[in-house]
RNA sequence: GCCCAGGUGGCGGAAUUGGUAGACGCGCAGGUUUCAGGUACCUGUGGCCGCAAGGUCGUGGAAGUUCGAGUCUUCUCCUGGGCACCA
């Protein structure tokens, strides 16, 4: 068996000689791995057109960020996408499976900064070489269709999309906060931001206002909601996950008059609340530090604008603002409570209200909101409970610590006192609405999408601002606008901004000296239709209609979890913009959808606390874990997912290399289901090795000669012949279910149960040769989306000239999938006392008479009297005594 | 902080969806083949008691529903993913 550089070992060992005597008894992977893809390649297997005839199935892996080369995380959403792709081929199916790459991002600039390579060098480097890497996969795409997103030939259809969304009022410009570095002069994503400074600079980051692109996605909230309930082949968690980010919510907009301290006036604060039951309970007001009432403030209070300041600090990121210690600044001005003209309260300037949520405003109402509540705690506010179980005393309730949430009968409120909350709601809107202090409203959590990105390495946005004109689109006939070759990516600030000549262009209305747009799109942009482009990716227009209306919806979606909101809401929002300008038919782009989990690995440490890799460490012979170069002890930590920062990787390239893609494919699909995180062992690969290199065996040197290829079936089969023949059956049909339920785990779990009961048929016993034919035959075909080559080698060495990847699923014959017995488990009281084999469907007396008189059962009645049996025809009898 | 998942032998996981817990694989132990083993094959393998037959406990923890709970309900602990400029 072939080394593996990355494994621990307990001693060194010797490379075995793959030339050596016993080649002949040995799968040479790597020779047949190269035929089989070469054959492939040279017969076009996988290169597919629109074909009427037969049903379509469109199989989409997330296309990869060229980072360099490819990882286990892409082995493993790759292999899964290939199992489908060529299943579903086996099925009849006219299966487009493309590949392409995601093209334009961050790290190409930070790797130009670092290694002094220009983006688009860097980018299609890393493109040949993680292209190489995948072909040695044996994937079966259609290579044709390849398409790199930094293309010109890619983006200028974006480009075009752009104007029309802008056209059609789905893209529209506004100011926007975002996360500033003083010294780079740019903007930082979130990520780039640790502990409030600035990655590189060190510096600490501001909040500052752009002017920016937003794409409008709330224009279809509504819209993108409701059709979830339509996406019935999408993991439910993925939906609730998009339900709550859209985060639907029925409230209120009141309006509260503000009274400032010293007399000025001051417009009335428009406050959006889900709880206005709770009015009469509200004790202060808070407003974003953004809010205009607060900006207005500050001018003449410097305490205040220093307060703004501080809020500002704390950057974008809604975790940074949640998880930051709530902070008010009592601005002075005072609230007068719209349903109690006595009362007014305070209006705070608090770090965790949100501009960009309802109104930026909200009444706090302590009693029955625990943040809130705490708030009030903190600045020494009135608690006023106004809701109350409805088995406590309303004159004695109080809140102590904690918030009540729960429902009950309101309180201290006036007209409302004893109504249920949802009957305060009503009442209370309908006050609203009766007097103008307010009305009912339907508020979303989702916000307008920010595509404008200050950055080189994205789409030009096509649009130029003229003074004359304002703002103007580039006109169509001269898109694609293009990225200059020679931007200086070191200086501070936007490269596109400072580039010299580029964004200088004559106005396309007047023809006067005008600038272009600097800003890039969101790299979120691409990947939001990359999967309609597959289907015409050499079309001179976006799409080819007749293209994309045969291959469209993508069938089967196959990613990561980490992309269940964004890139998927993007998605979901674009086609449907898409639809909208006439580009395409469909509102969804996504029928099926398989979320996959990480790859995960134990991560190791030296005794300075320095991360190893799994290559830097070995077992000593004590089995306690050394540094494999210092000999110095290591220490084991938990397994997480792979990754550069915690250095547990193992290189796919060194894994294929060792093993060979088949087996490595193979272990990606075994033991785990693909949604679960999987652990990478070399315990494990090198089981998926034994199992590839023994099945080869089996059939390429079999025990018992197996049947001539045109042996007709015999008349009669001996019993363990006939008891093969229907395991053969049996594992055909559920294997054909595990894999469209995409339990792979257990498909290759059955096959390896099918492998090993064929190991055990041998002899001459009528219809033996004849059955291992059958059985191998199917085991051969049933790993063939799982491991292609091996399939494929033995498939011809059984005799068939047809390639596999051209021959279709097996067939079952249903006859032979009725048992004739069953096993019953008989318990006592819930407890299991033993098993009954009984003809299937037996008569419910019968088996219960059969179960009484079993030993074990009499033993464990004991004499008592039976109270009851319940039979659970050919599953389960229970006796109750 | 908010939203979403997941906790089953030494390990990855399976359990016909409320009906025999631990399929399949890894690991481990004993054995056979071999000059040799990181090969191949055979046997065993959840804990505890027992020579055995068998008994008993057991699905993160606590309670509940049920003839019967890994599965349903409530509470709780732990781990992971996402949080709008990483992709």
């Amino acid at each position: 068996m072939p080394p593996i550089p990355s494994t621990p070992r307990v001693t060194e060992i010797p490379e075995l000689d793959k030339t050596g005597s016993d080649t002949k008894s040995r799968y040479n992977f790597k020779e047949a791995e190269a035929k089989w893809q070469a054959t492939w390649s040279d017969r076009r297997c996988f290169a597919v057109s629109e074909d009427e005839e037969r049903p379509k199935y469109y199989v989409l892996e997330m296309f990869p960020y060229p980072s360099g080369r490819i990882h286990m995380g892409h082995v493993r959403n790759y292999t899964l996408g290939d199992l489908v792709a060529r299943y579903k081929r086996a099925r009849g199916y006219n299966v487009l499976h493309p590949m392409g790459w995601d093209a334009f991002g961050l790290p190409a600039e930070n790797a130009a900064i670092a290694n002094n390579v220009h983006p688009a060098q860097w980018t299609h480097d890393n493109i040949a070489t993680m292209r190489a890497q995948l072909k040695t996969m044996g994937l079966s795409y259609d290579w044709d269709r390849e398409i790199a997103t930094c293309d010109a030939d890619y983006y200028r259809h974006e480009q075009k999309m752009f104007l029309d969304f802008l056209e059609q009022g789905l893209a529209y410009r506004r100011e926007s906060w975002v996360n500033w570095d003083p010294v780079e002069e740019t903007v930082l994503a979130n990520e780039q931001v640790i502990d409030g400074k600035g990655w590189r600079s060190g510096v600490e980051v501001e909040k500052r206002q752009l002017s920016q692109w937003f794409l409008r996605i709330t224009a279809f909230s509504d819209e993108l909601l409701a059709d979830l309930g339509e996406l019935d082949r999408w993991p439910d968690r993925v939906r609730l996950m998009q339900e709550n980010w859209i985060g639907r919510s029925e409230g209120a907009r009141m309006f509260f008059d503000l009274e400032a301290p010293d007399g000025a006036a001051l417009e009335r604060l428009e406050v959006y609340t889900t709880r206005h039951d709770t009015i009469f309970g509200a004790t202060f007001c808070a407003i974003a530090a953004n809010h205009p009432l607060a900006i207005g403030l500050a001018e003449k209070n410097p305490e205040l604008a220093a307060f703004i300041a501080e809020c500002n600090r704390l950057g974008t990121s809604e975790a940074a603002i949640e998880t930051a210690e709530k902070l008010g600044f009592d601005t002075g001005v005072r609230a007068r409570h719209p349903f109690m003209p006595g009362r007014t309260m305070p209006v705070f300037i608090a770090n965790f209200v949100l501009m960009d949520y309802g109104t930026g405003a909200i009444f706090g109402c302590p009693g029955h909101d625990q943040r809130d509540l705490d708030f009030a705690r903190k600045y020494g506010l009135d608690v006023i409970p106004v809701v109350a179980p409805a088995d406590a005393d309303a004159a004695t309730f109080s809140i102590a610590d904690e918030a009540f949430v729960d429902d009950g009968l309101m309180i201290n409120s006036e007209f409302l006192d004893g109504l249920g909350i949802e009957d305060a709601k009503t009442e209370i809107a309908g006050r609203l609405e009766a007097t103008g202090a307010g009305q009912r409203s339907i508020n979303y959590r989702l916000r307008d999408w920010g595509v404008s990105r200050q950055r080189y390495w994205g789409c030009p946005i096509p649009i130029v601002y003229c003074d004359d004109c304002g703002m103007v689109p580039v006109a169509a006939e001269d898109l694609p606008v293009t990225l200059p070759t020679d931007a200086d990516l070191d200086a501070p600030g936007n490269p596109l901004e400072n580039h010299p000549t580029w964004k200088n262009v004559a106005c396309p209305a007047c023809g006067r000296d005008a600038r272009r747009e600097t800003d890039t799109f969101d790299t979120f942009f691409e990947s939001s239709w990359y999967f309609a482009r597959f289907c015409s990716p050499r079309a001179d227009i976006a799409f080819d209609r007749a293209a994309v209306d045969y291959w469209l919806p993508v069938d089967q979606y196959i990613g990561g979890i980490e992309h269940a909101v964004l890139h998927l809401l993007y998605s979901r929002f674009f086609t449907r913009a898409m639809k909208q300008c006439g580009y395409i038919g469909i509102k969804e782009p996504f029928a099926g959808l398989l979320t996959q989990g990480m790859v995960c690995h134990e991560t190791y440490k030296d005794e300075g606390g320095e991360w190893l890799l799994p290559d830097e460490v070995r077992r000593g012979a004590d089995g306690k874990f050394v540094h494999a170069g210092t000999g110095r002890p290591a220490t084991v930590g938990r397994s997480v997912k792979m990754s550069k920062s915690h250095k547990n990787v193992v290189d796919p390239e060194s894994i294929i290399d060792a093993y060979g893609a088949d087996t490595a494919r193979l272990f990606m699909l075994s033991d785990s289901p693909p949604d679960r995180d999987l652990e990478w062992s070399d315990a494990g690969i090198d089981g998926a090795w034994r199992f590839t290199s023994r099945l080869w065996r089996m059939v390429t040197q079999p025990k018992t000669p197996f049947a001539a290829d045109d042996e007709p079936s015999p008349a009669s089969l001996a019993p363990e012949a006939e008891k093969a023949n229907r395991a053969i059956h049996r594992t055909v049909a559920a294997v054909s279910l595990d894999l469209d339920r995409f339990r792979f785990n257990k498909a290759v779990a059955r096959i390896r149960e099918l492998v090993n009961l064929l190991d055990e048929l041998d002899g001459d016993a009528i219809g033996v040769p004849w059955v291992l034919r059958q059985g191998f035959e199917t085991v051969v075909r049933l790993i063939g989306p799982m491991m292609p080559h091996l399939a494929e080698e033995l498939w011809s060495n059984l005799g068939h000239d047809i390639l596999l990847a051209d021959t279709p699923w097996p067939e079952i014959d249903e006859a032979l999938l009725v048992e004739e017995n069953v096993t019953v488990a008989v318990q006592v009281n819930g407890k299991l006392r033993g098993t009954l084999d009984l003809p299937k469907d037996s008569d419910n007396e019968a088996a219960q008479a059969a179960a009484l008189v079993l030993d074990n059962v009499t033993k464990a009645v004991a004499g008592k009297p039976v109270r009851k049996v319940i039979v659970v025809p050919n599953r389960i009898i229970n006796v109750v005594v």
